[in-house]
RNA sequence: GCGCCAGUAGCUCAGCUGGAUAGAGCGUCGGCCUCCGGAGCCGAAGGUCCCGCGUUCGAAUCGCGGCUGGCGCACCA
């Protein structure tokens, strides 16, 4: 039992017999240390139910309380009724020996029980290289799944290609052009075509593995082959990056495979569908939309399905293949179609709870370059790639920028200032925490491992800081399970610089080696270094040895 | 017009799901190198938490109404 499990049965226990039933107790660590290490509202929650004033039912809880020996060093009232306890040292100490024997796993819990959940992230069409914003994207889906495998579920990490319906067209028309061009005939880039240079440039690569095609008459060939060529460089960007997926999942099979169509069938026999225009509508005001969506264009547009049918039908298959967890993580630029996803799986009548899936939505990424803002279009063919960010930047670095903040506000990703490679950049500074811990057992000559806390008497830790830094390392499992549940990996990054700060203080004001504490010193440098990479490792950022 | 997100120190942002005196980095000012790495450490200054009303023991956090900025509201995806 650790020490909170201990207060909260003690707690649980004393509310009952002062009559009251406390069902939840919340217990957290105070910001400030002299309202001690573990600080509980109960009474406050309390005195409602009671009728009393709430430092009545703070004292006559104390007085009720009864707590195993040697867990509490002190115990106060506090404030308007807050109740603050004081770990006994040998307690705050105790945390040591757990995290060494967990080793890189410590930090692990299983709050998902092995179920499955599928991570849906980046899912770019292939009509041209990863920009900044799937950058965004591929840091935190791949975050996030990150902490789902912590936190003990079974992830499925997804990638979903669109490559059919009209961007595709688009792209191959694009590609058309600049082959016709290139052998001097007239042809235009379609009006909501694709510019960039890399368009000419699979145009040239088109020309020389198709002798057969110099005019790109085979406008099927010339989709295909721009397909393959982006989603191959979408591939290496996303190598280059450290980002690997379980699944990649075409949506062109959802056509092949019959889905589109068997989804079509169900939404009519569900009854929501009409015809009106020659187009084929479901009624998603049924279900709280603000206007019915076409599902199938009318002739004169094509007869086509919008993106709207095989997106239900591709979320139809993660239902299907098991998934009772879906996670989607997207711009917040397709806020638009959560609803509508939703709202088509709710009309199919299949027993798909509402609220699924899960959407974690980012907001923007705006780069900065030489003090201003650089313009991104991907039709005029003016952005940064992932590729060259990691180029430039290095990956540890830009893995942990697009993650120190919270998804849901707006990014500025300032090239320059990554790319300074100095002292303000925070990834270093957590690094070299890291590399200074590990640095205490090179001059030792020891390798970290072989250092146990067995038979070390640990209770020599008694300067504030070593508690302070060993309080830090005991919140590590919590703070994991809480960025996991609320899917918020900006959580860790600031977890780790303060853990770092902590660890720089201290190896700054005492030193391990040679003092009567040596061994105990090692113990914790040890817990700190673990901490660190595990914390790293889980964003997939290098810990390194040395910088 | 409707919907989603944001608004906190000069700048960039945290604030653990309603807690105690709102925090950190950068920048500014002032200190600290015979040392296990100074890519570091210690300290100071700096706040109308966008505004107003409400909910309650307690609000940056929740509700309502505004203001400002971003993003969406296709027979594009």
């Amino acid at each position: 039992m650790t020490p909170h499990e201990s207060l909260r049965a003690a707690l649980v226990q004393a509310a009952a017999r002062i009559g009251a039933s406390a069902a939840d107790v919340a217990l957290e660590r105070p910001r400030d240390a002299a309202h001690g290490d573990v600080a509980t509202n109960l009474a406050l929650l309390l005195a409602k139910q009671l009728g009393q004033k709430p430092r009545a039912v703070a004292e006559r809880l104390v007085a009720a309380l009864e707590l195993p020996a040697g867990l509490i060093r002190k115990t106060d009232i506090a404030g308007p009724g807050f109740i603050n306890f004081f770990l006994a040292d040998a307690q705050v100490v105790g945390a040591l020996p757990a995290i060494l024997a967990a080793g890189p796993d410590y930090g692990r819990s299983d709050a998902g029980h092995g179920a499955p959940v599928n991570v849906e992230f980046v899912s770019a069409n292939p009509t041209g290289p990863l920009h900044v914003g799937h950058g965004r994207q591929a840091a935190l889906g791949d975050a996030i799944a990150a902490l789902l495998e912590w936190t003990g579920w079974r992830v499925s990490r997804e990638f979903y290609y669109n490559d059919a319906g009209g961007q595709i067209m688009n792209l191959a028309l694009s590609v058309q052009a600049r082959v016709r061009q290139a052998r001097g005939l007239p042809a235009e880039i379609p009006e909501q075509g694709y510019q960039g240079d890399y368009i000419r440039e699979l145009a040239e690569r088109y020309v020389a593995e198709h002798p057969r095609d110099l005019e790109g008459a085979d406008v099927e060939a010339v989709r295909r082959f721009a397909v393959r060529e982006l989603r191959a460089e979408q591939d290496r960007d996303l190598q280059a990056f450290g980002v690997t997926f379980d699944v990649y999942y075409l949506e062109s099979s959802l056509y092949t495979d019959g889905k589109v169509d068997e989804t079509m069938r169900r939404l009519v026999a569900a009854g929501h569908v009409y015809e009106r225009d020659g187009a084929l509508w479901l009624k998603t005001t049924d279900f709280g939309d603000d206007k019915d969506r076409v599902m199938k264009k009318s002739a004169e547009k094509g007869s086509d399905y919008t993106y709207f049918v095989p997106d239900v039908a591709y979320h139809v298959t993660k239902w299907e293949r098991g998934f009772r967890h879906a996670i989607n993580v997207q711009g917040a630029d397709h806020h638009g179609t959560v609803a509508r996803v939703r709202i088509g799986l709710q009309a199919l009548e299949m027993g798909i709870p509402p609220e699924y899936p899960e959407y974690v939505l980012h907001q923007m990424v705006t780069v900065m370059r030489g003090g201003e803002a650089a313009k991104l279009s991907k039709r005029a063919g003016s952005y940064v790639t992932v590729g060259e960010l990691v180029e430039e930047v290095g990956r540890d670095a830009v893995r942990y920028f697009y993650l120190m903040r919270r998804g849901e506000t707006h990014f500025v990703f300032d090239v320059d200032l990554a790319k300074s490679q100095t002292d303000e950049n925070p990834v270093f500074y957590v690094q070299m925490a890291h590399a200074r811990m590990t640095g205490i057992f090179r001059v030792a000559g020891r390798d970290p491992a072989s250092v146990r806390a067995d038979g070390i008497d640990l209770t020599v830790l008694t300067q504030p800081e070593e508690a302070e830094l060993i309080k830090e390392l005991a919140d590590f499992p919590a703070m994991i399970a809480g960025a996991a549940a609320a899917r918020e990996p900006h959580r860790i990054t600031g977890y780790l610089e303060g853990l770092a700060r902590l660890a720089h203080a201290w190896y700054h004001k005492y030193r391990v080696l040679g003092e009567p504490e040596e061994a105990a010193r090692l113990v914790l440098a040890r817990a700190v270094r673990q901490v660190l990479a595990n914390g790293l490792t889980l964003l997939g950022i290098r810990a390194p040895d040395r910088m």
